[in-house]
DNA sequence: TGGTTTGTTCATTTTTTTCTGGACAGTTTG
DNA sequence: CAAACTGTCCAGAAAAAAATGAACAAACCA
């Protein structure tokens, strides 16, 4: 086995002094919301800093969340940015520190509704209007073809009010 | 403007020459379809092969498929292998053809079923462990850290098991 | 006002995902 | 059995998504 020269220095050098390394929970943490947010089609960066905030027991500037996460400033920037726009973090009040402090707002039930509203619902939006063109489109059809292509955007019509009928049930479930 | 030489061809021009171009019709099938399947995270050839089988009256080997939609070979194998995974589409036989015939599966439920089992619930799972293995940890912690913690990891949970609990009301609902 | 600090934006680079096309294996046919 | 056909697989190319870092704007400070 190759000697430790650099006295213990892993790997990964983290970003040079004051950036103590992950713990066990928040690398736990992080990972976790990794999953989530990937799930979800946002990127990593955003899952990290979720992650993290969602265990810090203080509030976290910019600053703190790039450097712990070894993070550039942009994607920190743009995924708070995201995270707030979705309400999934808050800005708080720190005193004597012009800068702002982040915390993972805990009840995600806001995240939900947003993402439900701003994503998922546009979708079923346009795939009706979509539908009803094709409908206009297959009345200029010969009678043979008609019967078949109506059959099958009935059956889609229904899948959508299906998927129409279920978001505010969604939403209600996860509100409460 | 620049003179139109090339009598009347398109911009992109179409596979040279056996491949009607697609319909009106097929077009915003195709597009609908593009939509819902990256919503599902999975790639546009996806979307394309299931759209324009959706609304195929007749059963269309793949070798059609290849050229309708201008895809190479590799995509729609690997799509079209995807797609039978998962049940939303089968083959069918066709007289005095060696080639198998896709038909898209009108019932989509099994559909959902298998991607809601094959990719939430597996998230899902092992986030709970994740979970109990993140609790394990924070029993180390000081009484104050882990007061704090503790709240926020079952905050967590609560969440996780709210999506448990939605998982098989949902296929329910999609089922019917 | 000039110098700091904080945070946003965006052109570029890097990474990841998707697509392509050919080698290959399995079947069928003559 | 060789030749033709069908479909799979996978290494490399292309495209798309995400991350970076520096220019910039805004707010504060002395």
């Amino acid at each position: 086995m190759p000697a430790e020269t650099e006295l213990d220095s892993p790997v990964h050098a983290p970003a040079s002094a004051g950036a103590p390394a992950l713990s066990e929970l928040e690398i736990e943490a992080i990972d976790l919301f990794i999953g989530l947010i990937r799930l979800l089609g946002m990127p990593k960066s955003v899952g990290e800093l979720y992650g993290l905030l969602f265990v810090s027991p203080v509030a976290l500037p910019m600053e703190t969340l790039m450097d712990r996460l070894n993070m550039s400033k942009g994607s920190a920037s743009q995924g708070l940015k995201l995270l707030r726009s979705f309400g999934a973090v808050k800005t708080v009040y720190a005193p004597a520190d012009r800068r702002d402090h982040y915390v993972a707002e805990m009840d995600l039930s806001r995240f939900a509704t947003n993402f439900i509203k701003g994503e998922l619902q546009p979708h079923l939006d346009s795939g009706v209007r979509r539908l009803d063109r094709m409908e206009q489109l297959v009345t200029k059809f010969s009678p043979e073809e008609r019967e078949i292509a109506a059959n099958r955007l009935a059956r889609l019509r229904h899948w959508h009010e299906k998927g129409q009928a279920m978001l505010p049930w969604l939403l209600k479930f996860l509100v409460v």
